[in-house]
DNA sequence: ACAAAACATTATGGTTCCTAACTAGATGGA
DNA sequence: TCCATCTAGTTAGGAACCATAATGTTTTGT
């Protein structure tokens, strides 16, 4: 992810604003931060996965298999619960299972479907990972308090719920 | 970016924090709650770049140039504006100069330098983009009162200054 | 003069993600 | 039953983004 580190200045506002007339400069200015402080983020997380061999695309993969039952789900399911089409799960899944955090287990009643398991090893990888995350996400976000949290959550997905309006 | 479709449930955070028990589930869930909505903003701003067939990479080089005084910067530059290595800038200048938005021009004073300047077909390509983005993003922000995307933006920087907790 | 530093590129490769085409298997109606 | 159709998953091919390492060229500093 590109994240710009120079954030526009007041000068470059106006010299913005006076080619493209009608320019809610605040907006802009907002919008840019805003985007810059979730990619700054979301960086902070990858190095943190960079650590352990990972990054967030099969991070995300393991943990949702972690949240299952039986430590398994389909390909299928995997695509919708990560919004990624299955050719990429399935990109995924190889990935992971040549590093042995997973396995395709054929369905039994149906010879069309995998299920993929979390193995031992892939279990052991999380039980390594997930303290430390834990840890260093709760240290994060205890720059807020729980009210400033609700609220910061609150107004992004306010944010969120109007995105529609840019399509 | 993997975005998380499916964020967790609180019976799946409470299988979480039965195998991690010092979880602070609170912060685990707003964090990923904060990536998600992060993600979907940003998913969004892709959506609307590629209808005039950028992506938020080659977008952002472009932005970085019509903020300069003679609409030009030097490849060092714009990979510590953009945050980047100055490989990774050679690849969006081949790009963008390969659709004509930009142009390699030679360096007067240093014949290792490079100037990258908007052409006026990479400048009118702008033209056809930031009033649509313009209207976009006042559009989306206009969700949030100028004291709410304060508070906003506040506590996203909070957060973000926190992050060296987090190496 | 010459070593060191600076600028940019090339080479190479990894990750993430897509669309389109395909195979294998399941299903449902004639 | 049989065949068209649907579903599950993979393969093929490619694009965008980004890094490190090595290289060539030019400048700078001593």
């Amino acid at each position: 992810m590109l994240l710009l580190k120079e954030l526009p200045t007041p000068k470059s506002l106006e010299k913005f604003a006076a080619r493209y007339p009608d320019t809610d400069i605040q907006a802009i200015s907002d919008f840019v931060s805003l985007l810059r402080a979730s990619a700054d983020i979301s960086q902070a997380l990858d190095r943190l996965l960079a650590r352990y061999g990972l990054l967030q695309g099969r991070w995300w993969i393991l943990v949702l298999l972690l949240r299952q039952d039986n430590l398994s789900s389909s390909p299928t399911d995997l695509a919708e619960k990560a919004g990624v089409t299955k050719a990429s799960i399935t990109g995924f899944i190889d990935s992971l299972e040549r590093e042995g955090f997973v396995q395709r287990l054929p369905s039994a009643d149906d010879r069309r479907k995998y299920q993929i398991r979390l193995t031992a090893a892939g279990l052991q990888k999380l039980d390594e990972i997930i303290p430390d995350y834990n840890r260093k996400i709760a240290g994060l976000m205890s720059a807020l308090s729980l009210d400033e949290r609700h609220d910061l959550l609150s107004l992004m997905k306010r944010l969120v719920a109007n995105l529609e309006a840019m399509q």
